[in-house]
DNA sequence: GATAATTTTGTAATAATATAACATTATGAA
DNA sequence: TTCATAATGTTATATTATTACAAAATTATC
């Protein structure tokens, strides 16, 4: 195969997180993996930090916690661009990602005008959602 | 005096960070406030959650660390608004915050349109200062 | 194919970050 | 003063993350 397909570990905590719309702790993704064979933390971490490398998982910074990449990772890699920004639901927990590639671009920009040359840009807005806030039907 | 003044502990809170250009975690500032008299972690975290409750620290999510703003905070205060972000350098640790209103408001107009109801929007960029990449002289 | 070298995975322990529960002291109200 | 409230201090513990090393699997070399 072109890359490499994911260990057993790796797979285990994608289907997790895919499974979930809220964003998960390391420690909430091993109580669900256990019965898949995983015992330690540190087993979730590493399996996180390849995902994370990969960009097939997000970490939410603001929360120590992670989320499947919305966008398809099928057989062939196709990473989306960096420029993704989560909204986060104070009450109900579900993470969102949105594409934000020109606002990302003028922060970059603005950034790189003192001389700051940006390698990751994290963007997370905490709220509250459509359906907690009542704002839909 | 029109609101309240800081107390000790948050007095020595803010002045450690006041001091450093880098982020501190808590632990970081209990190591250097010793000598002030404090001496457990809850009360960093005490001091640390008025300050930033009170805006006149910000908490950087993707360190788990805290910087004094950058703006005055004399005897009124005068919280700037909400649209900063921040630099944040891998190689020295430099933190410096930016204005982005523009972009700030972009992104939570967007995130608006799907219903969204923003109410604290964290924006970090790691990268390499103008010192460290030598991009300056 | 056997064997050594390398990499991956597993196990145990511990470090780093953050909060809970409750005792004590200080402050303000009656 | 006395009681009520709020702030501070102390101890313990919960949560998040990493280190160190052992065991197993994989790959390279002979």
């Amino acid at each position: 195969m072109g890359h490499h397909a994911l260990t057993k570990n790796q797979q285990l905590v994608l289907n997790c997180l895919k499974a979930n719309e809220c964003a998960l702790t390391a420690y909430d993704i091993l109580d669900m993996v256990r019965e898949g064979g995983i015992r330690a933390p540190v087993q979730v971490y590493r399996a996180l930090e390849f995902l994370v490398t990969t960009r097939v998982v997000h970490r939410i910074e603001s929360m120590n916690a992670y989320v499947a990449c919305a966008h398809e990772h099928g057989n062939e890699d196709t990473p989306h661009n960096n420029a993704v920004a989560f909204t986060i639901c104070d009450d109900c927990g579900v993470v969102s990602e949105i594409s934000v590639p020109a606002a990302e671009r003028t922060i970059d920009e603005l950034a790189e005008k003192s001389g700051f040359i940006p390698d990751r840009t994290v963007v997370e807005l905490h709220g509250h959602c459509a359906n907690c806030s009542g704002s839909m039907g």
